[in-house]
DNA sequence: TTGTACGCGTTATCAA
DNA sequence: TTGATAACGCGTACAA
């Protein structure tokens, strides 16, 4: 028995009243009287009355503008995928008179994000979805939204941030950790693992750091296994790696490659750019290095089909863009509980399953 | 500009038909004379017409009844998830006018099955999902239901069958080969690598064959890299258990757990229940022999956070109901193109990964 | 062969 | 504080 279609003109009539006073309680516009409204609540809670969203959408003509905040994908290959994660469900949306604006920053320019931002702001949405990768340059911004009573929604980038809708990404420690077992996995021998931060300003960086964090942790509890041997001593190092067009970066690689008495076992790229260190690998043959990045680009899948990457972690940058808008929309057209955290699947991909995570 | 709503009203006008007469081209119920198709034909081209789904749904107020055949997912845990998925589904569609109804049929019974496969098809849906474990009998049901202009989809199994419209569901021989890779990574040491069938009829069935020819094609493609040494001498071996419960399963297991010479190196269980086998290498401390299986049940879930189970391979059986009963709607209520074939992403899950993938 | 008018469940306006 | 009633875009009898 399928509790078929009960009606606010079914609740009307078992209440004596309109369908227009339904509809008024029903969205507490008030103008009805408190015994009307508690009797028409109740016939509600009898009949167990669902709002037909459907027949809601077509009837009420309104629109809603989402204006989103995210580094334009032509410049970085990797916004690519929450590019289209935002245009699948721009898509599935537009029926429901949901319509996103994508204001595109310069992620290497604090003015280009200013300047969208600003422009974001002003166009007076019903909702945001931002990527915050300028720190500080955003929390002036979660303010005013605030203050104008624009819902936000964070993504990507995490930020504590106890005003935002919702965060939809992924946990970085976590991550890090992940990548800690990748590495490591099937490892007996004592050596050397390296996590590697390619140009990257990781005093600024909170993910950054908590990969970072993540990583070490895993070796730190790999340790008390109550009966078995102890585990072998594994060192542990970071390096911070210049941009690679910079001489410095081949120099300091090198070095690390070279040097004998490290036993390197494995490299961690705490960023989507893996593809940097691989050729290097290639090029002295030590495929036998665990190489371990992020991110299913191009470059990336390259490497992975030539067995010099072994993983990638995927963290599913696609979705990142999708549940972020349907976030959104569940909250202003659907009305329901968005949860605040909605933390990604990191996928481990190899070569061998890889063909199921790559956008056709 | 989002080229904002053009409505049959407008293409009728600018056509200088009635609604009525555009509505019948859209659908083709004939009665119109072949100019005025053509020309409302050609504007519906030139205007871009795309119908409005959500008016298409609450207008026509007709239904779509939907049967699934699944086995009962009371008594087998593995399918819990896709009756999940199912639901998931139903509830979406629900306010299209989509019902779904289970008929679930005892997996280990024929009689059962054929029992449910003709009420379904006595039912007369629009459309049919079905998990088609019984693959002589299945096909006389395909051949009724396309006599009858039925549409079904297939899931979880794979049986090769032009007519129906859709498979969805896992590719086993690729799964067959990640698992290869599983046990593999990371072991240079000659050894052997066992895939163990337990309680199967493996003659009876296709996809647990599939499985292992991926297993075996994974090693033997291991062989030719061109300038590196050749791989070490692995020895692939399959063995079918009986049921956990016969005394035969323990006798059999023990015996290639003691036997010296063989350097296990690891197993692959070609179904969901490798928790079987855990117990056995846990008890005899055996966790360095890599272990490999299928899907999170909860037996599975507590040896791989005990570091029994190495990798577990998730089929996403979830996504699998929600998927199949998608596929008919797409057809029926959307409209929209079915892919004929429809992979899930074969998962690689750890302890550090495991909590994404868990249903809450 | 073509056009008209009503209904689907909801929202929103306006008069009472 | 209430109740009619016209939209919303589409499907579909039924009339012409």
């Amino acid at each position: 028995m399928a509790k078929s279609a009960v009606r606010i003109k079914d609740i009307a009539a078992k209440a004596n009243v309109s369908v227009g006073t339904v509809d008024r309680v029903l969205h507490n516009r008030g103008r009805v009287s408190e015994d009307v409204r508690q009797k028409v609540l109740l016939m509600m809670q009898e009949l167990d009355y669902e709002p037909n969203m459907i027949a809601r959408a077509l009837g009420s003509n309104r629109t809603y503008e989402l204006a989103v905040l995210q580094p334009d994908h032509t410049l970085d290959p990797y916004w690519q995928a929450p590019w289209n994660g935002l245009e699948k469900a721009a898509r599935e949306l537009k029926q429901y008179g949901v319509h996103v604006t994508i204001h595109s920053y310069n992620l290497t320019e604090v003015d280009s994000f200013l300047k969208q931002a600003e422009a974001a702001t002003l166009s007076q949405p019903d909702g945001i979805l931002i990527a915050p990768l300028f720190y500080r340059e955003s929390l002036a911004f979660f303010e005013r939204w605030q203050q104008q009573g624009i819902p936000y929604v964070l993504f990507n980038t995490y930020i504590a941030e106890l005003q935002s809708l919702s965060y939809v990404g992924q946990d970085s420690y976590q991550s890090g950790f992940l990548a800690g077992k990748l590495v490591h996995f099937g490892q007996s021998q004592p050596g050397t693992f390296v996590i590697a931060h390619i140009a990257e300003d990781i005093a600024n960086s909170v993910h950054i750091s908590q990969k970072e964090r993540g990583f070490r942790d895993y070796f730190a509890q790999l340790a008390p296994a109550p009966d078995g041997p102890p585990p072998p001593p594994f060192n542990i190092i970071s390096i911070d790696l210049p941009q690679p067009t910079d001489p410095a970066f081949a120099r300091q690689l090198n070095r690390l490659l070279d040097d004998e008495h490290t036993h390197l076992k494995g490299i961690f790229v705490s960023t989507s750019k893996a593809y940097e260190i691989a050729p290097y690998l290639q090029a002295n043959h030590r495929e036998d290095i665990r190489l371990v990045g992020y991110d299913l680009l191009e470059k990336n899948i390259h490497f992975l089909n030539e067995n010099v990457i072994d993983f990638l972690i995927n963290q599913n940058p696609k979705k990142q863009g999708y549940w972020g808008i349907s976030a959104l929309a569940d909250l202003l057209v659907f009305k329901k509980k968005v949860p605040a955290l909605k933390y990604l699947p990191l996928d481990i991909i190899t070569k061998e399953n890889l063909q199921y995570y790559v956008d056709k």
